[in-house]
DNA sequence: CTAGGGTATTTTGGGGCCGAATCATCGCCG
DNA sequence: CGGCGATGATTCGGCCCCAAAATACCCTAG
């Protein structure tokens, strides 16, 4: 790999800490992950998200519940990948907008059943269609090959983390 | 690609959502995009940062300030990848851990230059190695190739969502 | 039949995050 | 030289984020 291939950025941590003994390939995947990543999310946020003042967070709420139904709050936690304390704060924000409820599990008096409301339901049917032809808008750059390759090899990247706890 | 490959999550939102027209070659890639990138933040917020108290943000702060050197506070925003009202807020709290410094751009009464201070340099120069290496053991569940071709896929993407501004 | 350990959720407290509005300063143009 | 649109940083208001503490409830051992 030649050194005309990096970002901007990343020439100019070769330039700072080249002389230090660090690993650079794995430098160079991670953090263009990271950047990748912030950069799609940005993007979605802007083009997708903001005409209806959806938070990212929100957005995937609403998402997993559609996916997966009606789930405890520590399951809807888990799902959407945030603490249990910010799923709280999460759920008031789709229960004041109408988009979700909240019920007492009747089999345990300490659980909470969420669900989607009709208008949630609707909301994330119409958009996540769009939400879609962006992510085939961005991974139009590479080819059907490189798409599946690169969900390969994070799934590789995704379990190893996983399981390193 | 058969399905037994997929995550458990990628099967289910299949098993609720593969009857619709949608693009699920470019949602797997980017989906795992998000999955693993949000999943290594923890991992590293959790084994590197939080001994120290930092949040992710104040470290990618204290590595632009150490990569980058003294910066105006605009271009420290955008190294960052944070909104200018955001930067404020990240500079008082490094500034209030006597890990950074403000003075004002004698060319720009407007300006503000930052930078490190002794402790901050200090500070990052001991924590980088060690997240370095668990970016190492991260990305060591991929051969060399793959950690090349992954990091050159990603920066297509990133490069595709750049230019899409 | 009740005490107390365990579990599910929420509250609290301190930060991070953004868009919109604000304040100071710059630099040009008349 | 004086006005004024552009620009840099900050404040404000509202949401997201987490760890730790508090609250509510379950369940079983004695």
């Amino acid at each position: 790999m030649s050194a005309d291939d990096l970002l901007p950025d990343e020439r100019k941590v070769l330039e700072q800490l080249g002389h230090l003994s660090l690993d650079f390939r794995a430098m160079w995947a991670i953090s263009n992950l990271f950047r990748s990543s912030a950069a799609i999310r940005r993007h979605m946020e802007a083009r997708v998200l903001a005409p209806d003042r959806l938070s990212w967070t929100s957005f995937v709420g609403l998402w997993v519940l559609w996916v997966w139904g009606e789930l405890g709050a520590n399951a809807f936690a888990d799902a959407v990948g945030i603490s249990r304390p910010t799923a709280t704060g999460v759920l008031r924000t789709l229960e004041g907008r109408g988009w979700a409820t909240r019920r007492k599990d009747p089999a345990d008096g300490r659980g909470v059943l969420v669900s989607l409301t009709r208008e949630g339901r609707t909301k994330i049917q119409h958009l996540f269609p769009r939400f879609n032809a962006e992510e085939a808008a961005i991974a139009g750059s590479l080819s059907p090959a490189e798409q599946d390759q690169l969900a390969r090899l994070l799934r590789t990247v995704a379990r190893s983390v996983g399981s390193a706890m």
